[in-house]
DNA sequence: AGTATTTGACCACA
DNA sequence: TGTGGTCAAATACT
C-alpha cells in the first residue's frame, strides 16, 4: 500500500510540474501547440496511470462538498428513456465562479430543466440540458452543484455528448482550443443560466486549463487553477474527473467527445 | 407575446 | 423505500 502511495505522490507531483509547464509554454508562446500537445500526452498518461493506482474506486474519495451519491454512474440498463443520462460520457469539472465575473457559461446554450435538493449536500443541484435538444437531438446534458466546503466552487458534471450544430462550431475552432475561450469571446450570445445562487457559476468544458495547486491529496478532484481567462488573479480553479480509459482520448481529442460518435457513446 | 425559469410530481433504480 | 433525474404546468421575465 504504502508504495503505491509512494508511486502514486510521484505521479502526481510529476503530473503537477508537467501542468505547471504546460502552462508557462502556452502561456508565453501560442503558437506552440507540437509542444503544448506532447506535454498534453504526457499529462494525461501520468494522471491516468496515477488513477489507476489511487484505487477501484474513482468516486470514492468524494471531493469536497459533493454529494458524492455515486450512483450516476454508467448502469447501463434505463427503461423508459429516464436516467439515460447514465449511460453517457460523464465529466466532472470543478469551478469557482467569480464575483462580479457575470453570466459566464461554456459557449454552448443550456437550458435549464430541473432542480433539485441533493441529500447530504447544503446546495441544490441545478439540471441543464443542450437548448437544441429538440430541434437537433442533442442529448447532452450538465449537473451544477455548489460544493458545501467552498461556497465559490461549483462542481459541474457533463453528460452525454453534443451533437448540436452549435456545438460543432464552438468545437470547430482553432487548434482544440477549449469553448470557453470560445465563449469568452462570444458571451453576448450566452443566454443566462438560471441558478439561484448568488453567483453564476463558470463551467468551463473538460480541458485542463493551467494548474496551480494540483490534486488534493484524498479527493478525486484535481485542483487547477484557471487561466481560461475567466478572471485572471480572481481565483477560478478547475477540476476535472474522467473516467480512467476515457481520460487519455478525452484530453487529446476534446472534440470527439461532443460528436456524434465520440469514444463513448 | 414569446421564451426561459421555477417547482411540484412522477418515474426508475439501488 | 428512498433518492436522483426528468417532465410539464405555472410563473416570471424580456
Amino acid at each position: 500500500m504504502e508504495d503505491t502511495a509512494a508511486t502514486l505522490a510521484a505521479e502526481l507531483d510529476r503530473l503537477l510540474s508537467m501542468a505547471r509547464e504546460l502552462e508557462a509554454r502556452v502561456d508565453d508562446d501560442q503558437g506552440a501547440p507540437g509542444a503544448a500537445r506532447e506535454l498534453c500526452a504526457a499529462l494525461a498518461e501520468s494522471v491516468d496511470r496515477a488513477m489507476r493506482l489511487a484505487g477501484s474506486s474513482p468516486r470514492g474519495g468524494d471531493g469536497g462538498g459533493n454529494a458524492g451519491t455515486g450512483r450516476a454512474s454508467a448502469s447501463g440498463q434505463v427503461k423508459g428513456g429516464r436516467k439515460a443520462a447514465a449511460n453517457k460520457v460523464r465529466t466532472q469539472v470543478r469551478v469557482a465562479s467569480v464575483m462580479d465575473a457575470g453570466p459566464l457559461n461554456d459557449g454552448l446554450s443550456w437550458r435549464k430543466y430541473g432542480q433539485k435538493d441533493i441529500l447530504g449536500a447544503a446546495y441544490p443541484r441545478a439540471y441543464f440540458r443542450c437548448r437544441h435538444r429538440h430541434t437537433q437531438g442533442c442529448q447532452a446534458t450538465k449537473q451544477v452543484q455548489r460544493a458545501h466546503a467552498d461556497p465559490l466552487l461549483f462542481d459541474v458534471v457533463y453528460l452525454g455528448a453534443h451533437t448540436c450544430a452549435q456545438a460543432a462550431a464552438v468545437l470547430a475552432g482553432p487548434e482544440q482550443q477549449p469553448p470557453a475561450a470560445f465563449a469568452l469571446e462570444h458571451q453576448q450570445s450566452s443566454p443566462p443560466e438560471g441558478i439561484q445562487w448568488p453567483v453564476e457559476p463558470v463551467t468551463p468544458p473538460p480541458f485542463l486549463s493551467s494548474p496551480a495547486g494540483c490534486y488534493t491529496p484524498g479527493s478525486p478532484w484535481c485542483e487547477l487553477a484557471g487561466s481560461y481567462g475567466y478572471a485572471a488573479g480572481g481565483g477560478l480553479g478547475a477540476d476535472m474527473e474522467y473516467a480512467y480509459d476515457q481520460f487519455d482520448e478525452m484530453f487529446l481529442n476534446l472534440p470527439e467527445v461532443f460528436q456524434p460518435d465520440g469514444p463513448n457513446l
